[in-house]
DNA sequence: CTGAAAGCGCTTACAG
DNA sequence: CTGAAAGCGCTTACAG
């Protein structure tokens, strides 16, 4: 007894174990199989799962995946980790799929299309079950690559113009309506708008709706009162704002694509000497973290992000499971959350 | 031609590309391992790597590591990917393990310390070559179960007291002392300090050099001017501020052990009626995004949460080349970041 | 410089 | 109900 831990005994595999119990390794491999335990004497089951859990034997997964050319493994494509919009939607299909025993691989897929591919071939070389992007835009090469390949895939918080896989989406043309109607209500009239890239489903169908929202409302859209963002980030917001209010002097609102977008708008308010809401009214789009705290609390129109990355897994583990249905495309309701960045437009406007 | 496209052409491997070079798989093999080219003829490997792109050769990952027992494949753990703390630094560990041919896989650890250890496990049994942790506390039990199994370990934003294994962080103490001297500086003198877990290394260290600092400057800790939280977040900040102020309510002045914490107690102090930095100045720690959007926007101690995480995954990357040296502890330096919600003490107070 | 063989640790037809 | 064998796709001593 020179030393109370044993070195790290070269791993028990299945052999070591079958050799323990005295069976034969194939026998083992069913008793340890939940779909195949029946297949053996309950007994013979019974010591065999003893003996596993004495000596610690831990099946190798790359082993079992080079057999049966499945892995439990999914990868998850984002355009950027850092984006707080991912984080719970990562988190929601980790969640669901964890339970099921799969792992999930995360890939920060960056900007550049060709890496994206790199990405892909990766996640495909190392045998993913299935694949859950939320990166694609709206016509993208990079899903037909999937598709050619036979990998299961569904998009997350974007969708793809052809249906070529199922989606998982807010309801991107009710939200933007809910934000609009809501400026109208409070009696808004000159209503901007700070697009998305039209590239993005985001992007295209939230300017659909606002289009949309403005008819229904019998409010015009004036010229030069949509702006479209290059990106979705603050610093695109705010050149955005500066050209919509050059363009549209007489604006007292302005409804997002997304959170960032109006942020941004913040700051070219600021610039420009005027307040929110007192001059112009500001709607952002996804409720992401602390934008209940900024200053004026935004208004904003909550999406389900957790619920959406929940959703997609689910559909991914019917895919996966060999379900061939149709495409589907799931949209969720989305909440207008009203706080402070909102008021009447003053008269004097 | 009844498609243009060729059926998935069942995936072609090392033998079926061998057979179209005419050549044994082992030589296949060596060409394509950069290591080992230079065992086969020139002209031989040029026929080889020449025909596994016309042919699409992927090698199978798995099969690899089945072999080598590497798998090119690490595992990093954080305690909740929807902290936006952790998102940089998961993007810079991604970035440099990327660039040597690691993928990344991100486990969510949540609360659970028996799920935690079965995540690991699960790491582990995928062959992982390596694992990030940003999950442990000041003596984690999970780190010794992978020290234990013999994997490479780094630890990220978070320390061990015993120095088992090599560590990146923020200097934490010398952050808070930036924090504190900045309202020194103001003319602040009744300083109090909201703590994060004293068990992690961040709050128990930043706690210390809250200490420190006020001996420095020749501040007295006042009794109950030091509020521990029990988690990092808003909830927390709040109910801990309340406790400080109530304790001492001639504060001027909080230095918080993060910023969610000093969100919180912006929140505390309007539910008290009182203004930030008028009545109390507040000062965060990280840097988190929009905390300069918030309102006043937060005078804080920025960490280059990104740099970390690049950091760590070279520490890493030295340790999985066998690199066999001391644990290393290294400490990135923070910065104060100056914005609006802190300001001398009212002649008042 | 190249080939033949063994083996990483599993799973699954195929027999019996 | 159990065993023996083949094979997933690689890599790497071992010969030559």
């Amino acid at each position: 007894m020179r030393s109370p831990i044993a070195a790290p005994a070269s791993r028990v595999n299945l052999k070591r174990l079958a050799d323990a119990v005295g069976v034969h390794p194939s026998t083992v491999s069913r008793a340890l199989d939940p779909a195949k335990r029946h297949l053996v004497a309950e007994d013979v089951a019974e010591r065999i799962v003893q003996a596993a859990r004495e000596l610690g034997y831990r099946p190798n997964p790359l082993a079992a995946s080079l057999r049966t050319r499945r892995s439990r493994l999914v990868g998850v494509l984002v355009p950027d980790i850092t984006n707080p919009v991912f984080s719970p939607i990562i988190s929601g299909i980790a969640a669901v799929l964890g339970a099921e025993g799969y792992s999930t691989i995360v890939a920060d897929a960056g900007q550049e299309p060709e890496r994206r591919l790199t990405l892909i071939d990766d996640l495909i070389a190392r045998q993913v079950d299935g694949l859950v992007m939320a990166t694609v835009s709206r016509d993208d090469p990079s899903l037909e690559h999937c598709l050619a390949q036979g990998v299961p895939v569904v998009l997350v918080n974007r969708a793809d113009d052809h249906d070529r896989a199922s989606a998982v989406v807010s309801d991107d043309m009710t939200g933007m309506q809910l934000a609009v109607a809501h400026l109208a209500g409070l009696g808004h009239r000159a209503i901007g708008h700070l697009a998305g890239p039209a590239l993005l489903s985001t992007g295209h169908l939230r300017r659909l709706g606002f289009e949309v929202a403005m008819v229904a409302n019998r409010l015009p859209v004036l010229p030069g009162a949509i702006v479209e963002a290059r990106a979705y980030d603050r610093d695109e917001g705010e050149r955005a704002t500066l050209a919509l209010i050059k363009a549209v002097p007489q604006i007292t609102a302005i409804a997002a694509s997304n959170d960032l977008l109006a942020l941004g708008a913040y700051s070219a308010l600021r610039s420009l000497g005027k307040e929110c809401p007192q001059h112009v009214s500001i709607v952002g789009h996804n409720d992401m973290p602390l934008v209940d705290m900024v200053h004026p609390p935004l208004t904003t129109v909550r999406i389900g992000p957790r619920d959406m990355g929940c959703e997609a897994a689910k559909l991914l583990l019917e895919r996966m499971g060999g379900a061939t249905g149709a495409v589907r495309r799931v949209a969720l309701q989305p909440e207008l959350i009203v706080r402070a960045s909102t008021a009447p437009p003053r008269k004097s406007a």
